[in-house]
DNA sequence: GCTGGCACTCAGGGATCGGGAGTGCCAAGC
DNA sequence: GCTTGGCACTCCCGATCCCTGAGTGCCAGC
């Protein structure tokens, strides 16, 4: 094992140690609860070393070392082998998820376990609009000229939208909307759905082409421009189990887990199926600067249907979050791609 | 003026001397502050008798005096004519509201917008499934034997339930079992819809029976037995504001508040409009025994919709949260009716 | 390159102490 | 009989001080 090895397995001690205890970790205490093979004062050289590279810090003289953003940042990366879910917690993600009926049920009960689980803030995107398919859209009339759209997607989202329509239409008329807006949307992407939305208002008896114009219009708007992404949170009461990680700085934290925009930014990056570890300053949302995001997303086939993860202090259970986030994930996927 | 009035007074003042700055009240401070035309000695002899009955304690001997749950119920009481809204006010209701689109988006700017105004959490409640009525009952296939019904009530609320049926069903059949469904449902009452679903499967033709039968099943279970109530909350972040309020109790707080079912016990209660004040320990979720919490029905007729209201320290400007309450629902209730 | 020894540095936790705000009581006054 | 000024008393809070103990950096020896 060569010295370098060695200060990389300090750094992971230290890590660790750091975690479970909270308090900045000495060379005498390390040596004492590793079993690293070499005296303190081997230690307090690496640590010199460590510190020179800006991988872990000194609160102040004479206080033990924290790990630094950069620091954890490596012990992330050389985290090889994930730990493996325990039985008991295998059991616990199945018969959490088990009995859920709808969309909305499946994300409550998903964050609430990855609050369980992790013991930190969970937040789950739902399916992104974008890369569902349409599996029904109703036109139901409210008043003479408004009307109320429903989309309902192949992930189980149901969308909503009342329109203000130019002129009133019969009951008649809103059948056949209905007809043709299900029989071109049917099946497709709503992504893809912008071209054969443009075209519908030409493929109509003009005394329906006003509505469908503003159907259209609608449509385009609210579900392929500026599609609406939800997500829902769970679990904030954990931000303050440990009143030392956040000495002052909750407040701002929790605003941010409001901003439904900031946590899209959070959650919704995730592409692939790998999990994204964002520490400290690597969030680029300032109130989020000592915390950390793990984040992944779900969904069957190769492309994510959206984004889930865990938010808590830098000093979380990297390892355990990760594994716990993947984990959770998978399940949601499957339990949406069967439905 | 009485002596009895001027105690009142006395406890007036020291409760909005308390709100203001946190700090327990002497005698001197309010006489300084407040021109009750008394000396500080009197104050004195007031504040005897206040605590003497227990409107009044202090923290330790030789501090000041802080109002107890009981005092902040008298002075409560006691609160004649509501503040009125400020012109500043009622415009940043008028276009925070305004542009709203679906229900979900109404929700989430009341919260949002109550949550400003008052400073403290906000929660409020979906229009209750039970008080509303069908305006039209969407039944989408899924699978063979897969629907998903999707219900949207005359206040705007979209419910979505997926059920297994005993048999495949075709395509007219569908569309058969959801004509059936609309025009005996539509116009009515949730509440009131019962007998008429029990009835439905003996009018449908018998190869429809069995479906019919599980749908009203599902129908009834989910709608009018254990009608799925929602809350939304915002603001949460407005705990922290002053650390003081909740030395250690944050934790259990945040908790209770995550509870949706805590939350339709505190805001779901109202009956009427008439505005209602729960302080401390008159909560009954025993997290919440050092909160008020100021709620209020909201919906155009005599009967409420649905609650709004906000939680926060019983430390709060009662006066102005109950104004802020009451203004929001009377817009919402507006803007929910108008739809 | 590792190790034991040693001097040095501070943060944190009592212990001490004084100031100041507030109280309760009492006797005098309107 | 209420109100008021005076006065002795209480005790929280903040500042100060001290000291202990954990931890470090460096150095000489193996």
């Amino acid at each position: 094992m060569s010295s370098e090895d060695r200060r990389l397995d300090v750094l992971r001690a230290i890590v660790e140690d750091y975690v479970s205890t909270n308090d900045p970790v000495g060379s005498k205490a390390l040596s004492e609860r590793h079993s690293l093979g070499v005296s303190p004062a081997t230690i307090r050289n690496d640590m010199a070393v460590l510190e020179d590279e800006g991988y872990i810090a000194q609160p102040h003289t004479s206080a033990g070392r924290v790990p630094t953003d950069k620091g954890y940042r490596l012990f992330v990366d050389r985290l090889s082998a994930a730990r493996p879910l325990s039985g008991a917690e295998r059991r616990a993600i199945q018969s959490f998820l088990e009995g859920a009926s709808d969309l909305d049920d499946v994300l409550r009960r998903t964050v609430r376990l990855l609050a369980q689980l992790t013991r930190q803030v969970a937040v789950v995107q739902y399916p992104i609009l974008a890369r569902a398919s349409v599996r029904h859209l109703e036109v139901v009339q409210l008043t003479a000229c408004r009307v109320m759209l429903v989309l309902i997607t192949d992930t189980g989202r149901v969308e909503q939208r009342v329109l203000e329509l130019p002129g009133s239409l019969a009951d008649d008329d809103i059948t056949e909307l209905r007809r043709l807006l299900n029989t071109h949307l049917q099946g497709r992407r709503l992504a893809d759905a912008h071209q054969a939305l443009i075209d519908l208002p030409d493929v109509v008896l003009p005394v329906l082409r006003p509505a469908m114009t503003t159907v259209v219009a609608g449509l385009v708007e609210a579900l392929v421009d500026q599609p609406e992404e939800r997500v829902v949170t769970g679990g904030t009461a954990n931000l303050t189990r440990s009143p030392l990680d956040f000495p002052n700085t909750l407040q701002p934290v929790l605003e941010a887990l409001e901003e439904q925009v900031v946590l899209l930014r959070l959650i919704g990056e995730v592409d692939s199926s790998t999990v994204l570890v964002r520490i400290g300053e690597e969030n680029l949302h300032e109130s989020l600067h000592n915390t950390s995001v793990v984040s992944v997303g779900y969904g069957a086939g190769e492309t994510a249907l959206g984004g889930l993860g865990v938010v808590g202090p830098t000093r979380m259970d990297y390892a355990g979050n990760m594994t716990a986030v993947r984990a959770v994930a998978r399940y949601v996927g499957q339990l949406l791609a069967g439905s």
